[in-house]
DNA sequence: TCATACGTATTGATAATACCTATGGGTTCG
DNA sequence: CGAACCCATAGGTATTATCAATACGTATGA
């Protein structure tokens, strides 16, 4: 097999040709002019190539360089995520975690389980941001994100998810509702009645939409937030779902509204943990998912 | 940023997984027991991990060092890549070059190409492999091909493709047969015809079949070949479809059969090159469709 | 219980190399 | 034409990689 080249020295090009001079990516790698000049000299002998066109006013890749610039790049970023993998293979859910969460499901977990979170973690230190799936999503590809909690099912490339728990819909309306003094309750009761609900682009909307195949939803009102959704519910713009987890979490206490559950087999959404396929802290998402599941499990102190 | 491995620290522990051994694996990479011993202990001080556990009958790896040997290995093929692509971006379509070929093609194409192949890429060393589309894309995954001549379309994962020519279809059938005195002839004058067809896993049997939408194939006999499905027509089993490309290569010289092209718009499949999705050489396959595009667009001297 | 075989870890010397400073020889620009 | 900039080269030094020799630990069998 030939000579492979150093980390180093691909690193070297990165620089290199981000900066498009020699003396400038050196100082940028901490290196002198001199040192840089020579490990690239050499990485085109071992490449058997010229990968940088040097002129007076600076340097410039060759397409053969930018071919290599492409791939050392990838190169990196999988050795840095080695490094990260090891690092949480050898003492997972310690240090920096940078964890998404979207709208729907934020203020009415976070609260629940931080401290046990916390707790079973100590080491931990959570970076929290609340966003729309789709963003959370690209955040996780972009690596800006370790892992997200989002509501599944939700088709995304590059993303791989561990389902955590169920989360059923709940129907709210105001106490004067025809459908509040049914007996029974079943998402297909729903068919007529056009529901209320969080604007486009919540995922919420579109699962409690699925929930109820045969519903729609009104096209001439929709909420921001679960909070907004409730208030405008209560002034009589319409019925809506609402996911137990946000009634639980105390959303429409002293609201006077009605709240029903569907009788069985219930309607929901299933909640999970996102990572990137093949990110380096994948076991660590799962192992949070699932320390979510427990805290959730326990009987809770409420 | 925390410090990186080395690729030859990489290296190491992919030989110690692979050996058992510190011993056994220093001797499977050239260098001393105690070198790759330290390159090992430097490596997990570096990753803060313990990665083997050493043991008087050999090394095992730890969980972590399971995690840490997988993403060794990718970055090791991804560097590998790294000369390839770079090797490849300098002096194009030079060493040894993988080619795999269906057998609808090869018999017909390559002779009428290799020599002009060979007189354009001088220095290229041809290694040319005849099997079936899913069997050549197996070999392409696991990087034992770096392309492939098949005929599109062909659905297929981490498989990319670049079209190189439109073969078109030639209905053959025996010179009693009715179809052969039409005027004119067009793929859903087939629709009561079955016809007969290479065996199963052959594309051009797929291809066929889509070529003339509403037609069918006789499902009691099968070719191998082409040339056996010309013999199989002679004999009055039936008519079928055959590529130009093999026509014009010879296939019915002198075999008493009726050959009608279709009117327009014609129907065929399309050839194209395909590689690995990130393969090094994709640039270089694209280079040799084009390439062949060329000499079979030249006024061939035939 | 001890010798043996088969492991890995340690040590001290040496060769390889990575890196720096100093300098030279080109461009480009005012 | 000199100043400023840029890359290449040379020579010296500190670091590191590697080796041979050896110590040490643990199974195994007489």
């Amino acid at each position: 097999m030939s000579q492979l080249p150093t980390l180093r020295q691909l690193q070297f090009i990165i620089a290199l040709a981000e900066h498009g001079s020699f003396s400038r990516a050196a100082e940028a790698v901490f290196v002198t002019q001199p040192t840089l000049s020579a490990a690239i000299k050499e990485l085109e002998t071992i490449l058997g190539t010229v990968l940088v066109e040097r002129g007076a006013r600076g340097a410039v890749l060759t397409p053969a360089g930018d071919a290599v610039l492409e791939r050392a790049r990838r190169v990196m970023t999988e050795a840095e995520d080695l490094v990260i993998a090891a690092q949480a293979a050898g003492e997972p859910l310690a240090g920096p975690f940078k964890l998404g969460v979207i709208p729907t499901i934020a203020p009415f977990l976070l609260p629940q389980i931080l401290p046990a979170l916390r707790a079973r973690f100590p080491d931990i230190e959570l970076f929290l941001r609340e966003d729309l799936t789709d963003r959370l999503f690209d955040a996780l590809r972009e690596r800006r994100l370790d892992a997200a909690l989002v509501a599944l099912p939700y088709d995304a490339p590059m993303i791989e998810t561990h389902a955590v728990w169920s989360d059923e819909f709940l129907f709210a309306a105001p106490p004067d509702h025809p459908l509040t003094r049914r007996a029974t309750l079943s998402p297909s009761d729903l068919a007529d009645e056009p529901l209320l609900l969080l604007e486009d682009g919540h995922c919420l909307r579109d699962h409690a939409l699925t929930a109820c195949s045969t519903g729609s939803a009104r096209s001439d009102f929709a909420a921001t937030s679960l909070h907004t959704l409730v208030h405008m519910v209560k002034s009589g713009l319409g019925a809506t779902l609402l996911p137990r987890m946000a009634v639980d979490a105390g959303l429409v206490d002293r609201m006077g509204l009605e709240v029903r559950a569907f009788d069985p087999p219930v309607a929901g959404r299933e909640i999970g943990v996102a990572w990137r396929k093949g990110s380096a802290r994948a076991e660590e998402a799962i192992q949070l998912g699932d320390a979510i599941r427990d805290i959730l499990d326990a009987p809770a102190a409420d």
